[in-house]
DNA sequence: ATGAAAGCGCTAACAG
DNA sequence: CTGTTAGCGCTTTCAT
C-alpha cells in the first residue's frame, strides 16, 4: 500500500483531469448496477410524488440512483417497461401498481429480483412491502364521524382489485357492523378509479337509488370526496350542513377547499424512504418478506360535523345539466 | 443471413429462455447508455410531476430511460448528483434546476454533454431550453384585470435568480409603463421562493408599507397567490370583492379553491416531451441551441372581478397573532 | 458473406 | 503483499 497522502493526491489529480469511475463497466463485471427501478401508475396522482421524493433521496444516500418509469395506469406499459428495466441490470425494483392478483408481481418473484411494493400490496403477502394502515385510518374517520353522532353513514369506495381499496372498503364494513349499524347495501358504492369523476358518479348512484337519508359519508380517497362534493351540489346538498364528508390521503390543498376536507393523513415521505431501505436490505443479503404497515392520524378539517336537526334532502332527482364537464378527460387515479 | 422465419424463431427462443439483451454492457461498447439524467429541483412542487411525465413518456417511446434525481433545491445535491447520472454514462441531461447564472450548466456545456433546461432557462441563452412564454403569461393576465377596470395593480413576484421570475417581473413592469400606470415600488415584491410563506410575507411587506389602495395583485406563481389570500385574511381584505388576484401555472385544485383563482395555464406535459425530443435530437447529432417558448393561456375563475366602488381597506395594521403556524415548513418551492 | 477475435472500463482472481 | 491478467456481454473490426 503507497502513503495515504500519496493516494490523496492521485485521487485529487484524477478528479481534477475529470475522471469519473465508470460505474456500468464495473457493474459488468461485478454484476451491480447502483441502480432500482421504480414503477408508478401515474406521477399526476399526487399520492406518488412524495413517495418517489423518499425512494429517490434514501437510494441516493446509498449511492443508488432510481430508474423511473412511468406506466400511465397501463398493464402492457407495465409489463415492456418492467422487462427494459430488468434489462438495465437493475438491483431491485420498487412496485407502486400492484393490483391484489398481480401478474408481475408473480413474474417478478420468479424472476428473483429484490422487490418491493410501495403502497400497495397484493393479497399473498410474500412480497415485501410497505403500505398504511387502512383498516387504522377508516378507524380514524368512522370513529370521528360516530363521535359527532352519525348513524347513518355512506361509503364511498374505489377500485377492489387494489389492496387499499379493498381494505379500506373491508374496514368499514367491519366497523358498521361492530358499531351495530345498518349496513345497507345502497349505502355503499365502489368506484373503478381513484378519480374525481369516479366518485362523482358512485355518489350519484347512491342518491339515485333514493334511500332513507345518510348524515355522513366515508369515501376512501381524496379525489373521490371531491366527486362526491360535485355529486352533492348537483342534488343541491351542503356539505357539512347536510352531509358530513371524509377523504384519504391528505392531499395538498385540501386544507384549502370551500370545506377544508378532514381526511386521513397517510405518511407518503415514510412510505418511499421505508421502501427505499427496505429494499437495499434485500439487496444486500436475503431477507424474509416483511410487511410494514405504517400508521396514519386523522386531519380534522370542517367538511365534518355533528348531524344537522333539519337536514335538507332531495325530494327527486336533479335535473341534469346537458353534460357536467366538470372532468373532460377520464385520468386514472390511483391510491 | 438465414432465413427471416428461423430468425424469428430464434428470437422466440430467447425470449422463453428469458434472455435480455444487457444494454450495459452494449454501452460500454458503443458508448450509447440511452440513458437520461432528469434534474429537478422538488418533486414536491405541484409543477414538476407533469413535466417529468411528458419527459418519461416520450423517452421511453424512444427506448431510452430516465435516471431521476431530486436536488431538493440544494445546490450540493445538484452539484453532486450530476456527477453520479455522467459517471453513470448518461447519454444526456435535462435540467429544471436551473438559475439565471448557473455554474452546473457551464459545467456541463463544458463537459459536452447533450443538455436541454426546461421551464427555466439561464441568461446567456446558448442552452437548449424548453420554456414557458412568461411574458405573454404576465400580458394576458394584466390585460384582463386591464379590461376590468384595474388601474392600481401591485405584483408579488418570485426569486428574481430564476429566469421564470425575472421574466414575469420584467414583463409586469413592462406593460405598467406601456399602459401609463404609476409603477410604484410600493406595489411590486419579490419574494425569495415560490412558496405560499413567501408569498404571504411578499404581500404583508407591501400591505405594511400602507400604500394608496390597490385594486388588484398579479403574481408569478400560484403558491404566491395563495400566500396572498392568507396575507389578505390576516388583513381583513375579501378577494375578490376588495382585491381581485391572480396566479401563474395552474396547479391542480386551484379551481376549487375559496375563489377559484384565476390564473395562467401553462403546457406543463408538453414542456416535458418538448425537452425530451430536443434533447433526443441533440443525442442524435449535433445540434444549434434552440429555444423553445410555449403559449400559455388565461384560465378565468372568480378570484377576479371589476373592481368595487367601495373596497373595504384596512386602517391600521392586523393584530398580529402569536404566530401563524399555517405554514410550518418552509419548502422552497420552483416554478 | 461468414466467423473469429479484440477490446470497451472495470474488478477479481491469480501468479510472482 | 504487489502487480498482472482474464473476462463480464456486447459490438465492431478484421481475417478468412
Amino acid at each position: 500500500m503507497v502513503s495515504v497522502e500519496v493516494a490523496e493526491k492521485v485521487r485529487d489529480v484524477a478528479r481534477k483531469l475529470g475522471y469519473l469511475r465508470n460505474p456500468l463497466a464495473s457493474g459488468l463485471r461485478t454484476r451491480r448496477s447502483h441502480t432500482v427501478g421504480v414503477l408508478i401508475p401515474d406521477l399526476t396522482n399526487p399520492v406518488f410524488p412524495p413517495i418517489i421524493r423518499g425512494i429517490e433521496r434514501t437510494l441516493a444516500a446509498h449511492g443508488y440512483v432510481a430508474l423511473l418509469a412511468d406506466s400511465g395506469n397501463s398493464s402492457k406499459n407495465k409489463q415492456a417497461l418492467t422487462e427494459g428495466l430488468l434489462a438495465r441490470q437493475i438491483d431491485g425494483l420498487i412496485l407502486a401498481t400492484a393490483h391484489r392478483k398481480d401478474k408481475l408481481v408473480e413474474k417478478c418473484l420468479d424472476f428473483g429480483i429484490p422487490l418491493v411494493l410501495v403502497n400497495r400490496t397484493v393479497d399473498k403477502h410474500h412480497v415485501a412491502s410497505v403500505i398504511n394502515d387502512d383498516e387504522l385510518g377508516i378507524k380514524l374517520a368512522f370513529d370521528h364521524l360516530v363521535g359527532l353522532g352519525h348513524r347513518r353513514i355512506a361509503f364511498v369506495g374505489g377500485p377492489q382489485n387494489t389492496s387499499t381499496a379493498h381494505e379500506r372498503y373491508r374496514a368499514f364494513l367491519k366497523l358498521a357492523r361492530l358499531a351495530g349499524l345498518a349496513v345497507e347495501r345502497q349505502l355503499t358504492a365502489n368506484s373503478d378509479a381513484f378519480t374525481e369523476a369516479a366518485g362523482q358518479s358512485a355518489m350519484n348512484r347512491i342518491l339515485a337509488s333514493h334511500p332513507e337519508p345518510f348524515t355522513a359519508v366515508i369515501t376512501a380517497n381524496d379525489l373521490l370526496a371531491l366527486g362526491c362534493l360535485d355529486a352533492f351540489h348537483e342534488w343541491g346538498l351542503r356539505c357539512p350542513a347536510d352531509i358530513s364528508l371524509t377523504g384519504f390521503n391528505h392531499v395538498r390543498f385540501m386544507d384549502r377547499l370551500k370545506p377544508r376536507l378532514t381526511t386521513i393523513q397517510i405518511p407518503h415521505d415514510e412510505l418511499g424512504v421505508r421502501a427505499a431501505l427496505l429494499l437495499l436490505e434485500q439487496i444486500g443479503k436475503e431477507t424474509a418478506p416483511t410487511t410494514i404497515r405504517l400508521k396514519p392520524r386523522l386531519v380534522t378539517g370542517d367538511s365534518t360535523r355533528a348531524p344537522s336537526k333539519n337536514q335538507r334532502w332531495p325530494a327527486a332527482d336533479p335535473v341534469k345539466a346537458p353534460r357536467s364537464t366538470r372532468h373532460p378527460r377520464a385520468v386514472l387515479g390511483a391510491s
